[in-house]
DNA sequence: CGCAAAATCAGGGATTCAACTGATTACTGC
DNA sequence: GCAGTAATCAGTTGAATCCCTGATTTTGCG
């Protein structure tokens, strides 16, 4: 298979070409980022494109979305640290055909590429949870999950506000404040006050 | 070289694996972690360490401290995307002989530890700067009010361990773990966990 | 050796949170 | 108009947190 290889990191992606080269695959290009990846999808015209999901200037997802608008041939795995259930779904929609965890063995990047090379999907063992609750779920939160009164709250809450100084601020009962902070956390499938900071740091909601 | 690799993403480990193989080294242990790391120290006696600097359970600075604590004669080389200074300055406090950029080329590593093992210092291009900025301002801001086991904890909790969960990690009781996680927000003057998630992505402990 | 800081452990009380179930009102789209 | 979603409010239970007070042991350093 010829693949194009996007990461920001250029030691990562040495290494990575490494393990798929011993596999039997073609490195075509690398990319230090999602610009890069989308002028190689042009002009070198892989079958797969592995793309790291946070790179400067454009990110993975996006970058994904791009290629699949002008490239709707090249398949795309999503490669990335997070396992966060937005980012499963947003890449999903984004078109891309596996979503494979930095996590997990070199194996399983190898048995992606094979599966979707026969017009399978594949999701790393440990994301697709995620999409079987999204499923049952029936929440599409792919793309903004939140609704703008559950992300202002979102921000109070990662902001360090107990909820009933939110409640307090938007002149709403301290009730009503602790049921929004209930389905914001479900919604993000999210169990932890401290994965709701991180969240709205990565969402711009605040600054670290 | 003996080599002990210490990085949270196995494939990236076993890239880097790859590489340091055919450069001629023995990769004789990898780590997901830096309890793991360490315990490997110990046990397998490496020539060199080489440790990604945010690494869950125990980030590779603190990892470091502790290696060079117990065996002060294992080479350690920080492996890392972060180019700024108070990490830098930290890993060299903390008895790093290298820093080397995961953005730099393969080449890079192996260069790092062939100056190492002849008993040199190195650092990627990118960060030597801030080394010599750092003597020039001679304003000392490596500095961190946080004790070493203070920061382990803050690790943990900001990950989102409950205080039982973080006791039962470090084979201490929940009493111990309650009362530094105390000293921790007393000595910060913070008063909410997320204030707390913050300042630890501000100090590397944890990814956003 | 002795001081100071760090790391360990313990109890208790007030507050807060998580997770559920269930309900009413209002706006929007088809 | 009617369905769907958002936003609002309420109660309960068990768990976890924050903050205080105290104590012992280990460690590093002069």
């Amino acid at each position: 298979m010829r693949v194009l290889l996007a990461d920001d990191h250029q030691i990562v992606r040495e290494g990575l070409r490494g393990l798929l080269e011993k596999a039997g695959h073609t490195v075509v290009g690398e990319a230090a980022n999602g610009h890069e990846a989308l002028k190689m999808a042009r002009t070198l015209a892989p079958d797969i494109a592995v793309l790291d999901l946070s790179m400067p200037l454009l990110n993975g997802l996006d970058a994904a979305r791009e290629i699949r608008r002008l490239s709707p041939e090249i398949k795309i795995i999503l490669l990335t640290m997070y396992t966060d259930r937005g980012y499963v779904l947003q890449a999903l929609k984004a078109g891309a055909k596996g979503y494979v965890l930095k996590t997990q063995a070199a194996e399983d990047l190898i048995r992606a590429i094979r599966e979707i090379c026969r017009g399978e999907v594949y999701l790393s063992p440990g994301v697709a949870a995620s999409v079987v609750d999204a499923y049952l779920d029936k929440t599409d939160e792919a793309a903004d999950p939140l609704t703008p009164r559950e992300r202002q709250i979102l921000q109070l809450i990662a902001e360090g506000k107990p909820t009933k100084e939110v409640a307090a601020l938007l002149n709403i009962s301290f009730k009503t404040a602790e049921s929004h902070r209930s389905h914001i956390m479900k919604k993000l499938g999210i169990h932890e006050v401290t994965a709701l900071v991180r969240y709205a740091i990565q969402q711009g909601l605040l600054r670290p």
